[in-house]
RNA sequence: GUCUCCUUCGUCUAGUGGUUAGGACAACGGGUUUUCAUCCCGUCAACGCGGGUUCGAUCCCCGCAGGAGAUGCCA
């Protein structure tokens, strides 16, 4: 039998790591077995609903090149694929439960509701959950309350005796006493929307969908869903319960551990290769050594036997180091189109790109590539190049074991060794010799000469390589920097 | 409160009834280097606790503790 699995975020925000990482599973899983990956959206939540999640969902996945082999856009056999274009079919089949009698109306309102969970909660008491008030309600009741206006919602009836148990390919089997589950949960609303549990039923049931892959926080639901099968006499699919991802405290990850929204990354400079690579290696490894996959060798090797039971803590260092990696084995035209943007954005160059930018950009690229961790890491790096910020705080370009009388000396005699000799083509190690040959005449270590001459430079005691950031602002401009900064060590 | 799941270095993980318990990130130290970074080398560091079973348990069984999740007209 094909593999068919899905997908199925709800609009109602950004997509995140946790999200993503579902999808990623979801994806390997399908190609890498032959089968299926279908993209569902979930939205049945108007209130939370917003069009921008769902423009977010699509490039999001868009950018991490995983493309929906059935889905909203792309289409398929058991469409529509977005769940508020399928409102007819979960009324129907909520309707058809009542008519069996394996559900019924409830009017209690949500105050109601509100009122018994307190007093629950208060009352510490052992029985949590509805009450079961509208449950019995005869024909003449029902007649009276729809005759008020009231808008009822449908329950599905959870059995107050035995036990329900689903297998899940990780966990085991995962058994709850019935009079453990949410005591008849809502799966109509009364707007006629389905809840989840409804909705996701139905759903994966008609779009015969094989294996549900979905966060570990499900399981407690997983029996309800059984419930749900069985009374719609289905077939239950396999189910493989993700461990979750957590952040630094050991809470489900969220916005106070720092982004979790694919798009910051994205935007910090993250690369996609990176963000797949070391998502799918939290809660899942191939053999405990093996660091680097790329997409393509996922959807071959993943296997859902190597999936981690425990939930896994994001470490943003290790995704930092991950993209490193990445940004350091990118090829260099790929990289200066990278950092574009960001260096536009800063306002360092032109946005409709110029001939001389583009040249620019592409021998800012060597030094800088080894150098960065996200590609947002540029803008400082090179800021230097475009903009010129002189360090007017003399002890800033004395080194380690001089002073200023000799750093004046050093810098003064330094710059004519380093200008005549790049102006003569000179090689860089001869510079270098003879520049240290200085350091020693003036009996201070080779910083004490390279020092103020990089900050009168660069601007900064920590920079790309000095003969690289001349190269990158030219030898007049440098010329010009280091007499400024002798200036600024001679006045008093 | 109740239910369910989880438990190997700080973090992600590998692994076995007898191993010096392996790798990676981080941290720390060293080397290369004009700074920073890269790169290279090294150090630190783990089987939650208590009972069993066994000649022997990190590994098998039972308790416990700790953590997480769920308990919504949110998913």
């Amino acid at each position: 039998m094909e593999v068919r699995v899905r997908y199925a975020p709800s609009p109602t925000g950004l997509q995140h790591i946790g999200g993503i990482r579902t999808a990623l599973f979801n994806y390997f899983f399908a190609r890498s077995s032959g089968g299926k990956f279908i993209l569902r959206v979930e939205d049945t939540d108007r209130e939370r609903y917003s069009d921008e999640s769902l423009e977010d969902l699509y490039s999001t996945l868009e950018w991490l090149g995983v493309k929906w082999d059935e889905g909203p856009v792309v289409g398929g056999d058991y469409g529509p694929y977005i769940q508020s274009e399928r409102f007819d079919i979960y009324k129907k089949y909520a309707e058809q439960l009542v008519a069996e009698g394996k559900a019924y109306y409830c009017y209690c309102s949500p105050e109601r509701l509100e009122a018994l969970r307190k007093e629950q909660a208060e009352s510490k008491s052992e029985y949590q959950g509805y009450d079961r008030h509208c449950a019995n309600l005869t024909a003449e009741e029902r007649a009276e309350l729809e005759a008020q206006g009231i808008k009822p919602v449908i329950r599905l009836r959870v059995p107050t005796e035995g036990k329900t148990t689903f297998h899940d390919i990780l966990m085991g089997d995962i058994t709850r006493r019935n009079r453990d589950i949410s005591p008849d949960p809502i799966i109509l609303k009364s707007d006629g929307f389905p809840t989840y549990h409804l909705a996701n039923v139905i759903d994966d049931h008609l779009m015969h969908i094989t294996h549900i892959m979905r966060a570990q926080e499900w399981i407690p639901s997983g029996p309800l869903h059984v419930l749900l099968y069985q009374a719609f006499g289905w077939e239950v699919p396999q189910y493989c319960h993700l461990p979750m991802v957590m952040g630094k405290d050991g809470q489900k990850l969220s916005k106070r551990h720092g982004s979790t929204a694919v798009r910051d990354f994205r935007a910090k400079g993250y690369l996609p290769e990176a963000i797949i690579n070391y998502v799918t290696l939290v809660g899942w490894s191939l053999d405990g050594s093996t660091e680097f996959f790329t997409k393509s060798e996922l959807e071959k090797c993943f296997r859902l036997e190597n999936i981690h039971k425990s939930p896994a803590v994001f470490d943003y260092k290790k995704l930092d180091w991950f993209n490193g990696q990445y940004i350091r084995a990118a090829a260099d035209e790929r990289i200066a189109s990278l950092i574009t943007p960001y260096l536009q954005e800063a306002g360092f160059i032109q946005d409709p790109l110029t001939e001389e930018d583009k040249a620019l950009v592409s021998r800012i690229v060597p030094p800088v590539k080894e150098r960065m961790k996200v590609l947002s890491d540029v803008v400082p790096l090179t800021a230097f190049i475009f903009r010129d910020e002189p360090v007017e705080d003399k002890t800033v370009y004395i080194g380690k074991g001089s002073d200023l009388e000799k750093t004046v000396e050093a810098l003064r005699r330094g710059s004519d060794i380093l200008l005549s000799g790049l102006r003569s083509g000179r090689s860089h190690e001869d510079i270098e010799t003879e520049l240290s040959a200085l350091a020693t005449e003036l009996s201070i270590k080779v910083a004490g000469v390279f020092q103020p001459i990089r900050v009168a430079i660069t601007n900064s005691t920590v920079s790309l390589p000095l003969f690289d950031s001349i190269e990158l602002i030219g030898l007049d401009e440098t010329e010009r920097r280091l007499r400024r900064g002798l200036t600024i060590l001679e006045e008093n």
